[in-house]
DNA sequence: CCCTGATTCGC
DNA sequence: GCGAATCAGG
């Protein structure tokens, strides 16, 4: 039996045609399943694939080697509460690259429904919040999505998707993200 | 607040 | 070789 979490043959070139497809590692944690995205990641530099096609700034990547925490960090970040990430294995979005369809509709009003619980005045809007305007601006009753956005974005990932308008989602199936 | 890949380093 | 922890950018 083939132990969960070893990289066999067949999971290598699956991991290489993913990753070829433009797959994100999470995505690809997520497909293999019993991987996180570091664990593909750090096969994917072993194997001397890194850098599918991203940006050219690769030249200036310099590459400061880090403090030594490694793993036994004795103290964290000074003054770092609430951030409790790491190995997040979830599958957002899927974008092969070559996903066009003709749903180019006529821009549909934002038929979106956004809870009200969500939504925000200009005095509780945070940085990462959303600022899609909701409502006539000249009411007191104007709000603002609220929803968390992507740090530098003005808008949350669903408002990001109208206001630029790049295509459809592609939704993927996606396992058991569990680890 | 979330995600992405890149790198380092203990195992 | 493997992958968690961490960094740095978006």
């Amino acid at each position: 039996m083939n132990e969960a979490g070893a990289w066999t043959e067949e999971r290598v070139e699956l991991l290489k045609k993913l990753w070829n497809d433009g797959l994100s590692a999470s995505q690809i944690a997520g497909e293999l399943g019993s991987v996180t995205r570091n664990a593909v990641i750090g096969k994917v530099h072993r194997l001397g694939l890194s850098g599918r096609a991203k940006s050219p700034t690769a030249s200036s990547t310099p590459r400061p080697a880090r403090k030594a925490p490694a793993r036994a960090p004795s103290h964290p970040m000074a003054g770092n509460a609430g951030l409790t990430r790491g190995a997040n294995a979830l599958a957002p979005q899927y974008q092969p690259e070559a996903e066009v369809e003709a749903e180019a509709a006529p821009m549909p009003s934002e038929d979106v429904v956004v809870p009200f619980s969500e939504r925000v005045t200009i005095m509780d809007l945070r940085e990462y919040m959303c600022r899609w305007p909701m409502g006539d601006p000249t009411t007191p009753e104007f709000r603002f999505c609220g929803a968390r956005s992507s740090t530098g974005l003005p808008y949350c990932s669903h408002h990001s998707r109208i206001a630029y308008q790049p295509a459809a989602d592609r939704r993927r199936d996606r396992r058991n993200v569990g680890r």
